[in-house]
DNA sequence: GCATGTTTGATTGTCGACAATTAGAGAAGG
DNA sequence: CCTTCTCTAATTGTCGACAATCAAACATGC
């Protein structure tokens, strides 16, 4: 029984330029947890087991708990020896404290791409904008603006900023976990279209070199979105409360497997 | 043959109180490879195997193969699949690239510790303060100081910010990098003294409760510290240069093991 | 002599089995 | 009925062996 480990990888190339490095099983199954748990079809709080998980996979548990490691390293799981691991949960002081950390680094990387970003980097950041402006969903002010698009545009800031380490930090390390929070507290009403703009204004800036600007610009964006986040959180924590309490796990899919 | 894997870890406790979590194999090796890492026993850029590790630690490849993964995830070690992993090795742009972050994350922490910090705490920071103050090495101005106490000034600071997040990006994937390269590029002439200086002042502005001050002020103590550090990889790298040349490993103790 | 192809040795990747530890079910006692 | 203890089942931790892959040494041909 092989079945495909990678069912929701989308790179099924019909072969040559083999994906960069994800050749090792290992590697597979560290790609498609994280996949998952980003994703929520392993739901946050949700314990995971070795066997469980090697059997979902088709893996012996040897790479499956190399891949582990690598999620806990990345704050994905939160492991207990001789007990077992469980998908993170972040509470609401945690993630405000995501936040925090976000505001602080991709200030510094807006100002460092104002400083480093050449003009091919610049007009992709305004293509990521212009396919933005046309999509319907944005018009409309619905959630669904802010999935993946708007962390398109902060991944190339910090790409532009052309410094390795603050690029692994948020894209490894900080930019998981926001995923997997955006999906539940994503923004709606008027948030949105302030995105939008705000994401114009910070571009401006950096298009005009003026680094001082693009750093403070993008950390009243990040501020603006934890504020929003914050509210989202609460307003859930107490539609929980006025509801009798029975599972208590609320807003996740499932819970083991 | 069961030789004891911790034989430079210090508490050989008689038991009772097991340390936290150092119960595992794997907890262990990872714990010293760390340590040795940091402390140049595994010089920059060498090459380690599985094999030679496991034999020198006498544990089997499976724990080893989960500490390696750890340490790759906290970027002290560069694994390359199929060919085997090195220790990291920075470059002076990296280097500066590490500091740059640290800068931005320290004087984050420096403004939330003067927000958050108790009586207790600050009191602590003194303490640690008062200590370096008697310390000999640091009249002499010697680059003996700054190698561990000025961590512990940092550890404190980042610790009062009562931000989780930043503990863990801070003391688990920054600081052991900059462990590793304070031995080699420590601070010599009148930096120390000024380095504790400005540790004063820092500390001055949290007790005021002015964030503000302490922000800006931790963002000129980080930003000097690069600038000093950055002097001295420039001048190894000239006085390199200058020898015709014969292994350019540099600063390194040993190459393989 | 240099480039190319082959072979060999070692290292990495993966697997299945066994030992150690834990959490929960169930029995015994108060 | 509750507490405590024991025991069992499942999970985690560890090990050794086998297969896949790579790098360098060797040989061959031009």
């Amino acid at each position: 029984m092989r079945l495909p480990v990678s069912s929701s990888n989308c790179d099924d190339s019909p072969l040559e330029m083999v994906p960069p490095e994800v050749r090792t099983l290992a590697e597979r199954v560290f790609h498609q947890l994280q996949s998952d748990i980003v994703r929520g079809v392993l739901a946050p709080g949700s314990k995971i087991t070795e066997p469980g998980l090697s059997k979902t996979y088709g893996i012996s548990r040897g790479p499956l708990r190399e891949a582990m490691r690598r999620l806990e390293s990345h704050r994905l799981i939160e492991r207990v020896p001789h007990v077992g691991a469980r998908v993170v949960k972040l509470s609401m002081k945690e993630l405000i404290e995501l936040f925090d950390v976000r505001e602080a680094l991709e200030s510094m990387a807006a100002r460092l791409a104002a400083e480093h970003m050449s003009a091919e980097e610049i007009q992709g950041l305004r293509d990521v904008l212009a396919l933005h402006e046309g999509q319907a969903d944005l018009q409309r002010g619905e959630a669904y603006y802010q999935r993946e698009g708007d962390l398109d545009f902060h991944y190339r800031i910090v790409q532009g900023s052309h410094n390795k380490m603050l690029m692994s930090l948020l894209c490894n390390d900080l930019y998981y976990l926001v995923r997997l929070y955006r999906t539940q507290f994503s923004a709606s009403g008027t948030r949105p279209q302030r995105a939008f703009v705000e994401h114009h204004r910070i571009v401006d800036a950096i298009e005009a070199g003026d680094a001082e600007l693009a750093e403070l610009l993008m950390r009243r964006h990040v501020s603006a979105s934890r504020a929003n986040v914050a509210d989202r959180y609460a307003a859930i924590l107490k539609q929980q409360s006025s509801e009798p309490a029975e599972e208590r796990q609320a807003t996740t899919l499932q819970e083991t497997r």
